[in-house]
DNA sequence: CGCCGAGTTGACCATGTTCAAGGTGGGTGG
DNA sequence: CCACCCACCTTGAACATGGTCAACTCGGCG
């Protein structure tokens, strides 16, 4: 249960796109401010756009956290469809599991570098370290929240709501409050928002029309009016 | 030792609607298989149908434990709607928060009775016991897991593919696999799946001409073909 | 008996999907 | 340096699915 790239062909790094890799961001999840610590050291690995990190269904031996890049974390459908269920960004933690498997593929969104840490050992430590079990413990139930959150956002009746929810979301990362470099395809929104990759991009075109947005080109987001854009959330 | 009995009378109530309680259901969530065990006692609370638990906003200073009856988590949305989260049923614990207040709106769906824990307590003595820490992470790692399975569900392109997801759901948690009561109205259905009062009722009418399920009465559902009903969620 | 809430059914309509062409821009090779 | 290529994105037209609105049925209870 593995090979299912939807978009391109994983390889080497011949010749990388030109991302924003560490730059601006959306969707994040396990974000834990202060560092997890203890002293097993983690082990730092860097992954091409596309490569996948771990599989779902694969023993979960690991947990990671991202350093610089985007990560998204997804479910493949025996239809072939993908839902994303988040986009992890630098410093959030991601891969932690209740079982011995995993229950999602994850895999670099641009040129992405994590750390790795033995589940064994974070367990370990936690079991000794009520400190430490504790930020575990707090950053599982923001994930919780997170993930309740995105059903509500995959539950919204029109396509615009979910789009300014996601472009919010995106901006509330964002250094520049109102400016947003979107590391991720068009696909990748769509997948995210339970959308076709067409309603996303006549979605947007709407709300640049409407002048709540501006593209300077397909990765840039410009927020024009962004009360209007949160009236669409509410 | 808590409170687990799967199929107790909750005590006495004045007029009840005649609901199945404590019968069949759906949609768990943060079950957890061995109680949770600590010294201080619950305090057992009835509930009848419809009425509030706690209040999505509300300061968080307790958590609960299903007894006997059903009860739904629940957004409500500014424009009105609202959005069901899950179905929690005898043995399933929730109102676990990362924040200091809740986050979602609990209400009983039938006759229900819960016991609730001080979150204090709970909190002070999962620092002392690394075990009792350990089935709080996994009871929420499960929550977890729910949440996103949930949003996968909202996500399904059609009607059908929901229901028939809801209705195995519900069937995993029987006694007679085959055979479902459901306590909740078709619009407790509609809300959990996203979806609309008439879409559930046709759905379902068009599931039975199909020969996929049987319908004694509205809230008693016998499964037909199960392997039919599974291959529509896949 | 008639009311009332829950559920069903039908007709129409809106939104997003599907299918099918175009555009666009950055990178490569001639 | 330019032309081509290939992802990625946009746009258009037809269609399908579920939402909306409205009428109707059913069953329990006063």
């Amino acid at each position: 249960m593995t090979a299912h790239m939807a978009v391109s062909p994983p390889s080497s790094h011949p010749a990388l796109p030109p991302m924003p890799s560490g730059g601006t961001w959306p969707a994040g999840s396990t974000d834990e401010p202060e560092a997890i610590s203890f002293r097993a050291p983690g082990t730092v690995q860097h992954f091409a756009p596309d490569r996948q990190i771990f599989a779902d269904g694969e023993a979960s031996e690991h947990f990671y956290r991202v350093v610089s890049g985007v990560v998204r974390a997804c479910k493949y459908l025996s239809d072939g469809r993908r839902q994303i269920e988040a986009f992890y960004v630098a410093g959030d933690m991601f891969g932690l599991e209740a079982d011995t498997r995993h229950s999602l593929t994850t895999e670099a969104v641009n040129d992405a570098t994590v750390v790795s840490y033995r589940r064994n050992a974070v367990e370990a430590a936690a079991r000794k370290d009520a400190a430490l079990s504790a930020q575990l413990m707090s950053a599982t139930m923001r994930a919780l929240g997170h993930a309740r959150n995105h059903s509500l956002v995959l539950n919204r009746r029109c396509a615009a709501e979910k789009l300014a929810s996601f472009l919010i979301e995106c901006a509330a990362r964002t250094f520049d409050e109102d400016t947003i470099l979107l590391p991720m395809t068009r696909q990748d929104i769509a997948d995210y928002l339970g959308l076709t990759i067409e309603t996303v991009s006549r979605t947007m075109t709407q709300m640049e029309r409407d002048r709540l947005i501006a593209l300077s080109n397909t990765r840039q987001v410009h927020l024009r009016n962004r009360s209007a854009l949160e009236d669409l959330v509410t």
